[in-house]
DNA sequence: CTAATGTGCAACCTTGGAGTTGCACCTTAT
DNA sequence: ATAAGGTGCAACTCCAAGGTTGCACATTAG
């Protein structure tokens, strides 16, 4: 859980996601559309992977990253629980100032 | 939105939000549930604050902080952007292989 | 074999995050 | 007026994150 909001914390992961969720890519690839090397792209990679969020799988001499995206339903799944028990405490917050108000 | 996932990306900030989506409370308060001091959850609910997922209103000696979790809506909307397009590969992988086969 | 391309690993630097302590200020109770 | 509780701000430490360069290893093209 932490990891993968520490992820999606970091814009040039966001965007690394962003362009894996339309196609596969290698660490090369995704380095020419960002203003960083391919080494600091790498880093970004193994983080994700670490998190969870990509799936790396050696062709030949390059590797490819594929998005894996199961935990962003975890994230959202917490942000929901957060967001239903705000919901939760306003209606009570309704209920308690009486039903003619609400 | 960095500034939103880098918030939640924090054990102690996730749990301040998880209490603050139930009521509201004050630092002093907050750090009790806390193993850290007054001081680090005051650094935590500002972080909190520049995210835009707090809210502070002082109440004579004491300093409230509510839960505004607007921007919590725009987290998964990014999210959800993310999983359409993986979708939308997933699709257009499937039609390539042939509806017979899909 | 040799050159070129794609990777991976390690060292290094710099910055910011998380936490602490210390202190000064404001507000309320006695 | 004075003490106590609640804040806010600043300085300091520690460590990890993001980035870089340099180099060694694997794989394919000539």
């Amino acid at each position: 859980m932490t990891d993968v909001f520490a992820a999606l914390a970091d814009p040039s992961r966001r965007r690394l996601l962003e362009t894996l969720a339309r196609r596969e890519a290698t660490a090369t690839e995704l380095a020419a559309d960002l203003p960083v090397t391919r080494q600091a792209v790498a880093k970004h990679l193994a983080a994700l992977r670490d998190a969870g969020l990509v799936d790396a799988h050696r062709a030949g001499r390059e590797t490819r990253y594929r998005l894996t995206p199961g935990p962003l339903e975890d994230a959202v799944a917490w942000i929901g629980e957060v967001g239903d028990a705000w919901d939760a405490r306003l209606d009570a917050l309704r209920r308690h100032l009486g039903p003619a108000r609400g």
